[in-house]
DNA sequence: TTCTGCCAAAGTGTCAACACAATGACCGTT
DNA sequence: AACGGTCATTGTGTTGACACTTTGGCAGAA
């Protein structure tokens, strides 16, 4: 059963992820509940449900708006994301089974294989992929739910806003094999640093790219 | 301004502290209600919040619930708290001024004279304002919000519950000093370390004695 | 006795209207 | 012309009623 602040919030959370609802945007309860063509107290649920997870600023009895980060703020996201994604990543390291790392290595070979074949402007879900499956792995249900909700939601957001998706992609894929042999290696210590190294570098391209679009 | 949910949230939470609604109670929106006198408008949002920060569980059309946690998911607390405490420890010790650090010398001793000579049963509120000093020295923002807001609120009914909170208190002083010099010498790396160590004791003592709570 | 299907009771989801706070324009004063 | 106060407008907070879903018990059949 889906109840209609349900389908709200995750209609919602598409116009901020497409741009329709850009960071700075205000959110007007009215305006929405008619857009659906239902009444304000499901959308005024949905609203408090993207609060909750920082995408929409309110006070009260004060316009509510979509967030925007500052560079600093960015950071802080990334900050967060190192350390937590880092213990998911020693986490899955003790936690994977062997048949598991194996599967695991096979998919992310045929990632690559796939996305050289479509050449380098077909979408690429596979570097989520590949971070999703190693926090799904963790067997921490709350740190997945962390990085894959709230975080997520934020940086994707602002992943978009900044371009800074494609670039990386072939040291992306060398790193993400160095971490995985980190893992089949049952280097908790190790496999934690090298997470961790990967998630700095792409806060510093992340952040780099904004810094650049400020001044532009 | 104070809206009424406002008030509705911290007046729940508090019953969630007391132990009056403990882990496991319904929460029932029109009990609610016409307890504090309002309608249940102001108390779905409440409640929607507790949800939000995971104090309570709820599906459409079912009774919401204080949840519950397993001795799992008590774990998947401490790591995660871990991981962030640990980042926030790393993070303060590169951000604090020598002012600051000599400030927070100066409190912990005097916290610890005060403890001494009030005896061993009087409240103990300098353990989590050494841990939250540090948090907020960090400067990073999400991270002092989600420790000191979510798990802070989540662990505390489970310390409660515990009654695992008194017992450690020497060697814990002497491991916040160990840190403490560590932020003194700028070496967020130990920082870090030692942070964590001393999380994953405190973790180890908590769910050690809900096992024996458990088993009695 | 046990199982199945139905029914009433309880509880949540949704709605439309009203009450209150904030914003911005207008007007009189200096 | 610039400043400060007043008032309509806009938008959020709150309410009570109605619609829908779940739950638990009861009656009847196997």
């Amino acid at each position: 059963m889906t109840t209609l602040s349900d389908t709200l919030f995750q209609s919602t959370l598409g116009s901020i992820y497409s741009g329709e609802l850009p960071p700075g945007a205000e959110v007007n309860e009215a305006v929405l509940a008619e857009r659906f063509g239902v009444s304000r107290g499901p959308v005024r649920e949905a609203v408090r449900r993207l609060q909750g997870i920082g995408l929409v600023s309110r006070e009260p009895y004060m316009r509510a708006m979509v967030v925007s980060l500052s560079p600093g703020e960015v950071r802080e996201l990334f900050e967060m994301r190192e350390a937590l994604e880092g213990m998911a990543c020693r986490l899955a390291a003790l936690r994977m089974s062997d048949a598991d790392l194996d599967r695991f290595a096979a998919d992310l070979e045929s990632a690559r294989l796939a996305r050289q074949d479509a050449g380098p402007h077909a979408p690429a879900p596979s570097d989520f992929d590949f971070h999703e499956r190693i926090i799904v792995a963790s067997g921490n249900g709350r740190i997945a739910a962390t990085l894959c909700g709230d975080l997520y939601h934020l940086l994707r957001v602002y992943r978009r806003r900044s371009g800074a998706v494609r670039e990386r992609s072939d040291e992306a894929h060398a790193e993400h094999w160095q971490i995985l042999r980190a893992l089949r290696a049952r280097d908790g210590e190790l496999a934690e640093s090298l997470m961790r190294a990967h998630v700095a570098r792409a806060s510093r391209q992340v952040t780099q790219r904004l810094r650049e679009m400020d001044g532009a």
